[in-house]
DNA sequence: GTGAAAGCGCTAACAT
DNA sequence: ATGTTAGCGCTTTCAC
């Protein structure tokens, strides 16, 4: 009680936190039955469990955090790993439900999650942060291709890339959506509606992704028998979309299907395509990529692609907790896409 | 050279990172040096501290982070706590660009960022996380009140809140926008241009800064000798930015001028109203809020009030390193906003 | 300027 | 089932 009653400092002084052998001389009992209780070990009187949890009830206490790690070289946390700039990153649907997904899963566990920002990081912080027994494993998501830094990383710790090819010779898990795929369903999707002259519009050439999902859409579009169309660059932005649009009914005006590479830049696209005079789904057919919320933004609601990403997320989530936990978990896991039809297409 | 030649175990067997204790040895000093040169000590002398330099590039020495924060009482790390869903938080732009700010600010720093969503928290999770010592402080951005559980966390360390009112009674900071200027920025141009019947769509009529928002509007209209027109809530989503201006365009056809408190409930507005007949802004003029990517998504681009956001995440992260530092601060920070012009008003 | 020694708060053997 | 004893890897007096 005495030490409790502080109720006359609470502006100024921070209370010391109560320690495991406070706890333990509350309830009469040894330090490591304290341990055994917080840590639900079996083998414990339910009397000692009582006065034990009353004491902590009490005292308020908590466990500190350090110590734990420190005695049991487990940091209980992991870490989200962004080596990307963080606006482009947070303004991405796809990312915002990965980490929704991951959360979600890691809600069900005891372990929490470490926001590294590694897009410039000065001085290798989030290097020495991860090789410093801070995280038990990571989670890496991002479009770009594999930093260097994280070679070292992935021999300490494991890793868990999202959505782009992990690191060789080292211990890393990958959860990938199958991008080629994704261009080939919706490169189907424009031959069934009977468009013949069908073209794209690109991600930066520098993605692994946007490649397969132009290689996926090329791949359908031949198998059709039908001469592939242009593809164009469009930067996965949505004035180069716009910009792409123009370009592509240029040199190329009879076109009358098209696989944007993601829905930023089919809303970019569209306007450009209806002020030309020509009709939306009629005269030009259009399938985007993502159903992120300008798919319904756009002049037409836009037949796109869906990625799973949440589900993407949980699945990182728990491969990682799996082996964590000591569990065999397969490299390579590659997670479905699904068409969306609006009208677009 | 014996240690580190493990080329055979790449994929198998994690390394064991180095300690203090080897690198003090390899170095020919005691602990405490090797401890001095790692934490810039100045008493240090300058062929010691070559030397441990080159034992600690050598062996590749990372200080374990939780016997640090052990023996220092200190983690080094600050939460960034999201008592929201985290789509809705990762979906909305404001509180991107604020973790930008946070991000960048502490990139200068040697602290970290962890991120905590509260949203649901089984077990209190988050409560014990922050209150085990593993963060030095807390951010805590929301646009909903204070959640409970935040109190005993401001009565054991530090608290900055981004955007919204801080707890009573214990130590914490706020960092606000003035959201009742922002009303008024936005009625007054709505003014100046000539429009007198002024209505308004406004957020949930739970959260402060919509109220906030809807008050300055009202000022300044009535300041103008102006009847303030309806107060419709639009729920700051884009299908209820739409309702809302249906139903205002039913119960006031005359309106000609609406301040809309969010550039998403403006983006589903403006269809409803072009689709009435009436232009923007000849006959009804439009100003948003939050400059989001929406404002220029919209079919008329959107004279909207911007808020710092960015800004704001780096006035936090300052605040609660100056603080953490032992450094004094002003418990409320209120950032200005601005009115950004295009052609909807 | 440098080293020795004593913890930080907890877990994990090892006894009992 | 419970207590005792060592540490985990680092910082931090306190001597020298």
């Amino acid at each position: 009680m005495s030490i409790l009653d502080g109720d006359h400092d609470v502006t100024a002084v921070r209370h010391a936190a109560p320690t495991l052998e406070m706890v333990a001389a509350r309830a009469g009992v040894s330090r490591a039955t304290v341990s055994r209780v917080v840590n639900g070990s079996d083998k414990v009187n339910p009397s000692s469990i009582e006065a034990v949890r009353q004491a902590i009830a009490e005292l308020g206490y908590v466990p500190n955090r350090a110590a734990r790690s420190l005695a049991s070289a487990q940091s209980h946390a992991i870490a989200l790993v962004v080596p990307e700039d963080i606006t482009r990153f947070f303004g991405d649907v796809f990312f915002a439900s990965i980490v929704a997904g991951l959360n979600d899963r890691l809600d069900q566990s005891d372990y929490v999650l470490n926001l590294m920002v590694a897009s410039q990081d000065p001085g290798g912080k989030t290097e020495r942060y991860l090789l410093g027994g801070a995280v038990d494993g990571a989670v890496v998501v991002s479009h770009h291709t594999s930093d260097h830094f994280l070679e070292r990383i992935g021999d300490a710790i494991p890793l868990v890339f999202g959505g782009r090819p992990g690191l060789e010779n080292i211990d890393t898990w990958v959860v990938d959506v199958d991008n080629e795929e994704g261009g080939a369903v919706a490169a189907r999707r424009l031959v069934e509606r009977g468009c013949t002259k069908i073209a794209t519009i690109t991600g930066p050439t520098d993605m692994q992704s946007a490649l397969e999902r132009t290689r996926g859409w090329k791949r359908v579009v031949e198998a059709a028998g039908l001469e592939p169309g242009p593809q164009v660059d469009g930067d996965f932005s949505m004035v180069g979309g716009a910009l792409a649009m123009r370009e592509l009914l240029d040199q190329y005006p009879d076109v009358d299907g098209v696989f944007v590479a993601s829905d930023l830049m089919a809303s970019g696209a569209m306007p450009v395509i209806l002020e030309s005079g020509r009709r939306i789904p009629e005269d030009v057919a259009v399938v985007g990529y993502d159903d992120s919320p300008a798919a319904l933004a756009c002049p037409v609601p836009l037949t796109t692609v869906l990625q799973p990403s949440e589900a993407m997320g949980r699945a990182m989530a728990d491969i990682l907790l799996d082996v964590l936990a000591g569990g065999e978990r397969q490299r390579s896991t590659i997670m479905p896409i699904e068409l969306v039809e609006r009208e677009s297409a």
